[in-house]
DNA sequence: CACTATTTAATTGTACACAATTAAATAGTG
DNA sequence: CACTATTTAATTGTGTACAATTAAATAGTG
């Protein structure tokens, strides 16, 4: 039989899985010192733009559970940088807003994008590529369903 | 201040994060038989190209440290798919080897690339584009000590 | 209105992922 | 050879990820 398809040269998804590991490790040098990990970054990267979501919405945007969004959130609020409360209207959204300190944040935060591109030694036209190629996997690429027939 | 910089629209990396999660996540119905996840079904893959690494070329070949694969390789030995030995030569080496069950399962885990590839709405062109500019990326774009100048 | 279905967040359990440390073995050096 | 430095795997601790379940609240329906 001819095994080439299981080489690891021949995967598509394995330096998708190898770039995105490294690239978040690239992040922490700038993250640390504003006491945030990679995934924490972009869950107040999407607050800062769209202030007052729940949970719920907040794990659209961001592709993520509230698995894996409670403990976070709990650890930014710890941190004095989000509130969580649950609504009146309806008790079952807790809604995330941005505290002074998260607010604040965002000024030092805005220079990481910058930080991290000089550090990513990336062709600008490549960038733009992948950026395109990227998303759109992500609209249309993505069947969620497609095994269940 | 301008906050553009800092919309989730204009990263490079959420994309990159979120389709590696994704696509990881579209692999699950295809190993759940094979009883493997997404990265013990990659480390098997570098076995069943090169048998009889160690823990180290192991890693180097996947990105990953021996704080992720020792337990990892643990569970493929209690699966009975691989031994792990250390070696006589150098007690500081421990070198994995499929077994026969190992060797075995190759049989089934060559229908997964297909099998996802299909489930993958990809324009293969796209794909080549990819996966050159993320081969690209793991050669050479992604330095891990520029930030220390 | 009673009852079922759905929605939402939290919880539980398993499995990475990685920094930092540890411990043992080996290599290198004067 | 003695001693230091390096190498290798394992361990420890923290933080995601996600499937599956739970529990409470709300919506929908006859």
């Amino acid at each position: 039989m001819n095994y080439d398809a299981l080489k690891l040269k021949n995967q598509l998804c394995f330096p998708l899985y190898a770039v995105s590991k490294e690239v978040t490790r690239l992040y922490k040098p700038f993250l640390d010192p504003l006491n945030l990990t990679y995934t924490q970054y972009i869950t107040m990267m999407v607050l800062w733009e769209t202030d007052g979501l729940n949970v719920k919405a907040l794990g659209e945007k961001l592709l993520l559970d509230s698995g894996t969004l409670t403990p976070l959130l709990k650890k930014l609020e710890a941190q004095g940088l989000i509130t969580r409360n649950r609504s009146k209207d309806n008790e079952r959204n807790v809604f995330i807003h941005l505290t002074d300190k998260g607010w604040n944040l965002r000024d030092e935060a805005v220079k990481v994008p910058e930080q991290l591109i000089r550090c990513l030694n990336v062709d600008p036209k490549d960038a733009e590529t992948l950026y395109i190629l990227l998303n759109k996997l992500l609209d249309t690429g993505i069947c969620h369903t497609s095994h269940e027939e």
